[in-house]
Order: structure tokens, then sequence, then C-alpha cells
DNA sequence: ATGTGGGGCGCG
DNA sequence: AAAGCGCGCCCCACAT
């Protein structure tokens, strides 16, 4: 069907309608350039990797079926020819479903399969019996509809940020850049007379202070034969190396890197190729991290370096309301291992705080170090040093972390509380194991096979976490995509942000354990609310009844940069 | 010329 | 101060 043909009555929150389709990413952009938003739906590529993949639903005719079209990332459709003016037809399949809520049931029957499909309507629809028969065959089909119902909405929220943009300041980016950067350099691209005027600066003070005038500061070999040269015991040029050595050249070559990569990473380059008509549109990856979380691609969306926050800059007569889950990781983790001591600790609090106050440790700073490195499996250090006590003081947490880690040590899968289930580590870490229990194997071999085999530990340790607290990140903004959308839009004139978002308070940005809303500020307060409330219900989608809260810090403000104070 | 891999560093 | 997890992107060096 033609985009003027876009499912007007279907669309709004008090219809109960959802689109099946092979990808959000794919559709959904079209719909939202033609004002068009959809309340929920279920994305049956994401759906179908997630189930095929989940050790929960390991038994299903899914997990066994050959790789076919929806096991393959989704490609977005060609831009329509501007010539024909007309929208590509939609392959998407519309279900009818009963008012349930997120996670109480997968489409029934289709009411009407419009329009040429790739891969086709009808597989379309073979596919959604696929998944619901994955999920009802499973040892637990609740938890399996709320992840593939959140990670469907996740991509929903994903594509309209993409839609709306990071509203951008460019004249604050400038600002930041000549400020820190000296003035831009006329020279031509990809030459030292490219550089601007400061880093030209420094870059001439290392040159002089090494006796190397032709160092190329930006090239590694460069650099530490150099640094050898004048006498110095530099194995590498990572910065907190080089702050160890005491020579003339250090102090100005950490300040040439530091303004060399905001330069190159977020110079004026960047915001001529990714800043247009003052908003920044990064595309997400919605399940592009193995854990779950998103990833991005172009313009290095999760990357924005504090430096260059004061360039995002709500609208005039609108705010940006910033919010991060605090300490989110142990928090999910006291609720996965249901360690209530744990869930206590961090009850009401900061979680650090709690384990001061309950003398689980010293100082907050040692709370702190010592749970990443019980989330991440540190052996070394201060970490370490405090992991017995905090082990003794939650030993369920930890046991549940160990218990993880020792399953990937033997190459078993682990899984998250929703059921998104790690890789299998790959043919090349079975060879590297196989070749350690040859009775001729090295001691070289032996050793390389156990740094492996710790090192995989980790990595499914950390992934129970890291997996499930993007679980509970995908409830949360599936929820505060769902509350902002049900307050209606403001009276008064648009705003600068797209329909249909220009009289509404929308989601613009979003980083792992931390949003930003775009809203006339009339409306910041309420929606602070929102976003507390969404939060708050993540956490009872997880973890039911459990105690475990989830705090946020919020704040409104017109720059991100204000706004996280 | 163009692709690939590693070092390095930004974010959580 | 980093380490221990997960990313993306830059530059350079080196391969083709």
């Amino acid at each position: 069907m033609p985009s003027d043909a876009a499912p007007g009555g279907v669309v709004g929150p008090e219809q109960a309608s959802r689109w099946a389709w092979d990808g959000t990413s794919r559709w959904y952009p079209r719909l939202l350039t033609d004002g068009v938003r959809v309340e929920r739906c279920l994305d049956l590529r994401l759906a179908h990797r997630l189930l095929r993949g989940s050790a929960y639903a390991d038994a299903s005719r899914l997990a066994r079926a050959p790789t076919g079209a929806f096991d393959e990332a989704a490609s977005p459709l060609e831009p329509t020819p501007a010539a024909s003016g007309r929208a590509q037809p939609v392959a998407a399949t519309l279900f009818d479903v009963d008012d349930d809520g997120p996670g109480e049931g997968l489409p029934g029957p289709p009411v009407d399969a419009g329009g040429v499909a790739r891969p086709g309507a009808a597989a379309c629809v073979d596919e959604v019996a696929l998944l619901d028969e994955a999920i009802a065959g499973s040892t637990h089909p609740g938890r399996l509809r709320l992840l593939v119902a959140a990670e469907s909405a996740g991509a929903l929220a994903a594509a309209e940020m993409h839609h709306a943009g990071v509203p951008w300041d460019t004249a604050e980016h400038d600002r930041v850049l000549t400020d820190l950067l000296g003035a831009r350099s006329a020279g031509p691209r990809s030459t030292p007379e490219a550089r601007p005027e400061r880093m030209a600066a420094l870059a001439a003070q290392v040159r002089a202070e090494l006796d190397a005038p032709t160092l190329n500061p930006d090239s590694l070999p460069d650099v530490l034969r150099a640094l050898r040269r004048a006498g110095l015991p530099a194995t590498s040029t990572r910065s907190w190396e080089l702050r160890g050595l005491d020579h003339p050249a250090i102090e100005p070559l950490l300040a040439y890197k530091k303004l060399s990569r905001l330069h190159s990473a977020n110079g004026w380059a960047w915001l001529d190729r990714w800043v247009v008509d003052g908003r920044f549109r990064p595309e997400y990856v919605v399940g592009g991290v193995v854990t779950g979380r998103w990833g991005s691609s172009g313009g290095g969306a999760l990357q924005l370096p504090r430096q260059i926050r004061s360039a995002v800059r709500a609208d005039e007569g609108w705010s940006l309301v910033v919010a991060d889950a605090a300490q989110l990781e142990p928090r999910v983790l006291a609720g996965l291992a249901r360690d209530e001591r744990m869930a206590a600790a961090g009850n009401g609090r900061d979680l650090y705080q709690g384990m001061v106050d309950a003398r689980v440790v010293d100082e907050r700073a040692q709370a702190k170090v010592g749970m990443l490195g019980a989330l991440y499996g540190g052996t070394t250090g201060a970490s370490a040093a405090v992991l017995p006590r905090i082990a003794r003081a939650f030993p369920q947490a930890l046991g549940h972390v160990e218990a993880a880690a020792r399953a990937g040590e033997r190459g078993e899968v682990v899984t998250t509380l929703l059921g998104r289930s790690s890789p299998r580590p790959g043919a090349a870490w079975a060879q590297v194991q196989a070749d350690a229990l040859d009775p001729d194997a090295s001691r070289n071999a032996e050793s390389r096979a156990r740094a492996q085999t710790r090192a995989w530990g980790r990595f499914t340790r950390n992934f129970v976490v890291q997996g499930t607290a993007a679980e509970w990140a995908l409830c949360w903004i599936a929820e505060v995509r769902r509350r902002l959308w049900r307050l209606g839009e403001l009276d008064g004139p648009p705003g600068r942000a797209p329909e249909p978002f220009a009289r509404r308070p929308h989601l613009v940005y979003f980083l792992h354990d931390e949003l930003v809303v775009h809203t006339p500020t009339a409306w910041a307060r309420v929606v602070e609310a929102e976003v507390r409330a969404a939060a708050a219900e993540a956490g009872r989608l997880l973890f039911g009844g459990f105690p475990v809260d989830f705090p946020l810090s919020v704040a409104a403000g017109r720059t991100y940069a204000d706004a996280k104070g």
C-alpha cells in the first residue's frame, strides 16, 4: 500500500493493532516521514534472532530451522525515488490483536496482508506462527514474550529518535572547538597544515623537545622511536603510560593527543557530516551488541564526549530532561540473584553509600571499584582486595556471577533473566582447548588455553548482568515512550521537532542506562515524573515484587551539559 | 588505490 | 591510576 494509505485509523493509543514486519528499521522511517506513529509492533527479525538463540526455547522447531530470510539483518529500503513522488509499497502485514499489554500475546490471524512483501506477507504470517510456537513451548513463555515486546518497542523508539534527531547547537559546538583547538586551519585535509592552531603549536613543541623535526605525533612508531631516542622506557603511547614518564615532551604530547582525539572524532568534519539543520541523527542498531545493548552506526552516537555536550541544546521554549539509572548493573544483579541484603543496601539511596553504611566496605570508592570487579571479573589491585568482603556480605549475588563465569569456562551458554543467551565460543576457541589437551602440548599452549578459558568466563559473567540490565533499559524506554505519547499534544504553535512530535515531549537520545527527552519546558516536571514512574515499572516487569529499586538521577536544563550538572 | 588489523580512546 | 566487561571510530601501518 502506498504511504498515503498508511494505517490512519489503527495507530492511535486507543487502538490495539500491532504491526508485524520484517524489520522496524526498514519500514518505520517512512511512516514517520509521513507523520505516522506506530504504537506497538512485532519486529520479526529481532524476535527471530532472539528466540532462535534462546536456551529457554532450545527445543523448538525454530531452534532447528535452517537459516532463512529472518536470520539476516534488516536492510533499509531504498529511498523513495524523488521523481515518482510516491512511496514504495509497504510489505508489512497488519494483524488484529487483543488489547493486551506488552508481553501478553502474539498477534492473532491476519486481517490485512497488503502489498508486496519481502520476505513476503505470507512468510511473515508463517514466521509469526513459528515464533509463537517457540514461545509457547519454551521454559519461560512470559519472559520471552516480554523480551520480544520490549525489543520491538525499543526498535520503534530507536527509529523515532533517529527521526526526531538530537537538537544540536552548531554555533556552540564550533565555539567549544575553537576554544580548545584554536582557530580552524584553512590547510587541505589530511596534511599537517590541516591541524588547528593549538594542535599545530603543540606538535611543534613535541618535535622541538624530542629533537625530531619531522615527527608526526599521530604516528605510533614515530613517537615511540623518538621517545626511545630520548632515553625513555616507553613500550606504548598510551596516555596512562606516558603520564608516568619524566620528560618535557610528555606534557605537550599528552595535550596534543587529547585535542587530536576531539578534533578527529567530533571536530568540524564531524559537525559538517552529521549535524543537518540543527539535528544530529545517529543510526541506532537495536540488539546490535551480543548482550542486547544497542549499538550505533555513524557519528559515534554512543561516545559523545562530555566536552561537547553543551552543544546538545533544546529548542527555544523547550528543555531537555536527562535521566540516568544509578548503579544499574549492581542493582540488576541483586534482583537477578534475589540477593535481599544487596537490594536492601541500595534501597532508597546510593547503593555504594549503602554498602558503607552496612559496613561492607569502609569507603564509597571501595564499594564501587569492588563491585565493578565483581561484575567484570577483576582479579588485581584494589578491586580484588575488597572483593572478599563483598562476597561475604552478598553471597547470593556473588555466587550468581561466579556460576555464570564457571559455566562460560566450561564452554556453556548462559542466559539473561528474560532469555537472551550468550553465543557459544567459536571454533578457534575449541581448537586452542584441544591443542592444550594434546599430550605433547607446550607450556605455552596450556597457558594460552587457560587464559582463553578465563577470558570467556569473564565474558559470560558480565553477559548475564549487562544483558539483564539492557532488558531493564528496554522496558524503561518502552514505558517512557508509551507514557510520553499518552500525555498528548500541547496547545500552541508547533516546535521545530518534526511531526508527529512537534507539540509533544519525545525521546531524543538513549545511552545504555541514560535517556534524554526533549520537551516543551512547561512539561518538564511532568516528564520527569513519567520517566521515574517508567523506571519503577521496568523494575516490576523484570523482578515482580522482589524489593529492589531503581532510583534515577533526573535533571532538566536547556543543554545536556546543564542537565547533567 | 583499497581493504584489513591493531593501537588508542571516547562512552556506558 | 587502571584493571576486569561491552561497544564505534579515528589514524596509521601494512597487506594486496
